[in-house]
DNA sequence: TGTACATCAGTGAACGCGCGTTCACTGATGTAC
DNA sequence: TGTACATCAGTGAACGCGCGTTCACTGATGTAC
């Protein structure tokens, strides 16, 4: 970049001209969130982790690349970051969205509906997610003989998988479900989704009716009873 | 590699220290076909898609990157050629598995467990084949009304999802299926496949057992009447 | 049967690029005295 | 109230690397005559 003067001038993106101020004192965290959030729309625009450098980030932002390493050991640790704030904004998601429901299929129904609605709005983001190793490799934990949840303390990955299985949980209990272990039922549930999330998002493909295909993957597989489908 | 002589001699990969010998006059296309040989063979040991470098696959066979050229176009080329016969070995193992079974639902059976475990054997060569753009993006084609089938010419990921459509059509046909629109509900299995196939491969989770998951999500999703269930 | 030559299969040096990472550094700001 | 100074937030030049791609080239081989 020349200025009318004949000086030369650090580039900086199109979209933000106005030059970057200096956070205050004890406010150097914020950089760290506006890397992720940088990150995360280099991710959703160029369609593949690669294009997420150090380089591009700090462009787009506006600041040194080395300023990235006052707050990420590296490159793999932004990609963690993004793929980890992901993953909790997925669960909310689906979480929320049966939240007010009374009749469990309508709960059911409506969070896997929000979990694909999610994967298909930020395809890239939901491949990020399930790339090995990415926020821990998924939810890991263990479930005991008889339980139907995972216990890995905080992991949003696994919260989300437990609100799927409490979901089936309920519809087998209000005998509304066929289900004799919703544990392996809502796996397959999540297999379901996960494989309309992605092959939708891959492909051109005469999909058949969007809903139609949905009802038929959560209804089937979590042995929803017809006079119960909504 | 400097040899006793203290010369310099090119490097070259351990498990090959035998010179290339150059193909004969006419037989230039066989180096096409070890290229994509070693690229799928980078890409499985590697497991992403970046190490699949020109300079790599090169350096693997034991030739000059430029060479490389006389075959294909570029880097994408090489990808597009590995997707393009993966696609192609796992539709003829889908295929193949179910070709000699009489009853339709334990023909329908073979193929989607071959199918997965083609997926969970080759998860790195799976997942390219899935990678937006690769094969084409995947089996277009289009199918018209109350036809079962796509109609791609010689795509042979249509002509796997072919296979699928026809054995879900052939159950409904026997009356082992409930099956009203085997187009679709061919479209759910395969959706639950692929989750169950990408998903298993991808992440740390206390499975439940194999079989019965796979024998769930297809008997479910291709409403295998429960008297016809293998 | 011999030989000139076109073709084919592949070479090797060189290029410019964007990358991750290192290192020593700067200048504003809040705080201790 | 003033001021010295430690700290914090961020800089900028430089490095070596592997990459894709270009270009002019080589030497063996089959074939036309």
């Amino acid at each position: 970049v020349t200025t009318p003067t004949g000086t030369t001038q650090p580039s900086r993106q199109a979209s933000s001209p106005i030059a970057r101020v200096r956070n205050r004192r004890g406010q150097g965290g914020k950089l760290g969130e506006e890397i992720v959030t940088t990150a995360t729309a280099i991710l959703a625009s160029s369609g593949t982790p690669d294009a997420v450098t150090l380089r591009a980030v700090a462009r787009h932002i506006g600041i040194a690349t080395t300023s990235i390493y006052s707050h990420f050991a590296d490159r793999e640790a932004i990609l963690k970051a993004v793929a980890d704030r992901a993953f909790t904004s997925l669960t909310a998601a689906s979480l929320d969205a049966g939240a007010g429901l009374e009749d469990p299929v309508a709960r059911l129904l409506a969070g896997c509906r929000a979990y694909v609605d999610y994967a298909v709005d930020h395809p890239h983001l939901y491949a990020l997610m399930f790339t090995a190793g990415s926020p821990g490799g998924g939810p890991p934990g263990s479930a005991t003989g008889g339980d139907v949840e995972l216990h890995a303390g905080e992991d949003p990955s696994a919260a989300g998988f437990n609100g799927l299985a409490r979901a089936v949980a309920a519809c087998s209990a209000a005998g509304v479900s066929a289900s004799t272990d919703p544990f392996a039922d809502a796996v397959a549930v999540w297999m379901g989704l996960h494989g309309y999330a992605t092959l939708r998002g891959s492909m051109t493909f005469p999909w058949p009716d969007q809903d139609l295909t949905l009802k038929h993957l959560v209804y089937s597989l979590a042995r929803i009873r017809e006079a119960a489908q909504v």
